[in-house]
DNA sequence: CGGCATCCTTAGGGATACTG
DNA sequence: CAGTATCCCTAAGGATGCCG
């Protein structure tokens, strides 16, 4: 019994062709610090303003603001301004294309740890809207199965020519 | 055009309800170093020996021995003596089933990194043994239908009573 | 409201050298 | 091979206070 995926092709010797373009690394220079991943979680929540993302996400807000400009200079949130009518104007950051890309990384964070670190099986939960029934992350391949972890060959991208 | 989650239940009022037991939290009080993640990786490319982590990760010793030693304490990974015939006693680390479980967080970040952060779709890819072809990590619902995020709803589980 | 400046502490991580 | 010890640097993050 292995939980170890099998290497093809290619890949085998692991003569160092990860470090260069290893996409995993690649997202954890933008993503490894415990604040970014929060707020992204609080900018799917809804959050747009500077004072909720410190207080909700539970930072400084000098770890706010850095975090906050590291993200929008990455792409993944964009900040605007905007005036609702009387109103002054605001500050709000969105969810860029980029940023609202990233959320099957926070659910499969969610899942991990709704199943290993929560008694109760996690305080939340993802549901469809049109059927109700609750959202999961799966591994599926292109011809529609649902795959096991123990079923994948992992090999170097062949460029459909 | 929003791509934030809509809220539902006792969610709206953001009462701070998720400081406490929020799993995205918990899974990166685990999870929030670049070593710890990139050590997963390895460990599922089949990777088992000190020096191997140290080496393919491309971090230092103490940095290999420290995050190491957390993982096992975590329980997401194994360390194991064994001895081959005629050899001497070597040491392994192997994925736990715990560990094991956290492969969707990986695929999640790698495929979000071949989108985004790699110009030619990222250097390795995953296949189903059984049929050849690609797989990925989506989201969907019991009911068997693929999701967008636009299309779920978030709220406080429900507990079947 | 939406920050920035300053100061401080801790954690992540590299380099080198050494041990069983 | 599988680490530990030591030293040093940088990044993450908290606390407080100030500014437009």
């Amino acid at each position: 019994m292995t939980t170890a995926l099998r290497l093809t092709g290619a890949l085998e010797p692991r003569s160092g062709w990860k470090a260069e373009r290893c996409t995993i690394a690649k997202a954890l220079a933008v993503l490894s610090t415990r604040s970014a991943l929060l707020i992204m979680r609080e900018a799917f929540y809804g959050t747009t303003r500077f004072d909720d993302f410190a207080e909700r996400v539970g930072i400084s807000e000098p770890v706010a603001a850095a975090r906050l400009r590291e993200l929008v200079d990455e792409g993944l949130l964009a900040r605007e301004d905007y005036r609702e009518p009387g109103q002054r104007t605001r500050q709000q950051y969105r969810l860029t294309e980029k940023g609202a890309d990233l959320f099957p990384v926070l659910v499969a964070l969610m899942q991990w740890g709704d199943r290993w670190l929560d008694d109760r099986g996690g305080p939340i939960e993802l549901r469809h809207r049109d059927c109700g029934e609750p959202v999961t992350l799966t591994l599926q391949c292109a011809a529609g199965h649902e795959v096991d972890t123990s079923e994948i060959d992992v090999g170097r991208r062949r460029r459909e020519a």
